[in-house]
DNA sequence: ATCAATCATAATTTATAAATTTTATGTTTC
DNA sequence: GAAACATAAAATTTATAAATTATGATTGAT
């Protein structure tokens, strides 16, 4: 009842699930760099690990859309673009709000109790690791991981539930990729409670109204970040 | 502009790719079937490939939802079940309802005649090769899956026409398994003109309505099959 | 003399084969 | 009859080999 992200299955006891684990962890921090090439003699010797653990994992996070494979030429980090945060995000409202829609739908007392405590937790936990700069707090984001989760959990569609999750990934490594500005000045607190107070309410528009404008002004912050997009034409970010 | 499928990316020039391509059309055929262990000596002798390219094959496969993997266990064919079908079918409905709205919000000439063209050349194919039993036809599926790819096509998101691409594909399989019986009964050339034409009106609750009662009613033929669902309890279908 | 094309070399990805580790099975013992 | 051990089967991993692509130099032409 408590792993609400990890009950995905079995306890991950082979080599390729733990180097999967980490070099997944490397992309979404941006320890890994957008179109990097990934050189298998240069992974295994920071992972430790053979190629066919490598291979694998490389595999499942193409699949996840951090990697990029071409053939006969190997394995890339995916690259990063204006029009792909515009369109994942897009992506992502449209989807989000459906499966929040069915979620309501589907409510039950449970799934309230659920939420509100998802997002109490959440509200507990300090944004910033520092006070003065702004330090990313990994238990402040797997709280926020799991809120945006149960939010859409109740839908009754697992295959939609999983690839809201991939979406949330992909968009989480251009939160990270961008954050060293101190945007902390956002209240996301107050919207992730005026969420929740809309979902108790039933009000389903206003849900995903709030929903979705809290994706938008995220993405919006990141499109304006300079110092991640190399190339700044005075366009509206459409590619 | 002719492969309206086959755009993916390069041409598949390495084993792995290729014994993917072969092993993708053994399980959406049922030549593999649901739950069946697939073994590496036995993949190895029949596909007559190195464990290599097999391993990466098995793995997009994973990611694609026709294959099931489990630490240290292996491989197996992934199972079917009433349940399973009820809820892709749901899903499908939901997001190809979604990407149809956006497709025709952003309708163009171009789409449009794409859409017809689709349309027109599916209707020319013959459902079945035989005129009296019925007979898989590759070439119908090859172009009713082109003209439900086109229908969705223009909406603006290429991760979610992936998404609703693997939801086909599941939904196929189910739809190949259960073939045998002659259901040539159901006019579904009748239901792709109809969609198109609400299309072209720019009829968007008519097309989505159309469409969605097309993929349900596809659905309720198949769970009403009981050589391919072994339990059969007088519910609904959902457990 | 400069540029383009071709050939040879080096680097890297992909595939095969062998070894290791883990799980499943069947027998024996308590 | 249940638990523990030994054996067998199978998945995972490492190590080695083959095929492909990238790189750089040399040759020929303009």
């Amino acid at each position: 009842m408590d792993a609400v992200i990890e009950a995905e299955g079995q306890g991950p006891s082979t080599q390729a699930s733990h180097v999967y684990d980490r070099l997944r962890e490397d992309l979404l921090s941006g320890r890994l760099a957008p179109s990097r090439k990934l050189q298998m003699r240069f992974l295994t010797e920071a992972y430790q690990t053979g190629q066919t653990p490598l291979r694998e994992a490389l595999n499942r996070l193409t699949a996840d859309g951090l990697v990029e494979v071409r053939e006969q030429r190997g394995f890339y980090v995916k690259d990063i673009s204006r029009a792909e945060l515009a369109e994942l995000t897009k992506t992502r409202c449209w989807v989000e709000a459906l499966a929040l829609r069915e979620s309501m739908k589907a409510a039950t007392p449970q799934w309230e109790e659920r939420l509100v405590l998802a997002q109490h937790r959440l509200s507990r936990a300090p944004r910033s690791l520092s006070a003065t700069t702004f330090e990313d707090n990994p238990e402040w984001e797997r709280l926020h991981r799991i809120y945006h989760r149960v939010l859409i959990d109740n839908c009754g569609s697992q295959s939609l539930i999983a690839f809201c999750g991939q979406l949330a990934d992909q968009l989480y490594r251009y939160r990270r990729l961008s954050i060293r500005k101190a945007f902390p000045s956002r209240a996301v607190g107050d919207e992730h409670a005026a969420i929740v107070q809309a979902v108790l309410n039933a009000d389903v528009d206003g849900a995903i109204t709030r929903l979705t404008a809290h994706y938008q002004r995220t993405a919006d912050v990141i499109l304006q970040d300079e110092t991640i997009f190399p190339e700044l034409k005075a366009n509206g970010g459409e590619g």
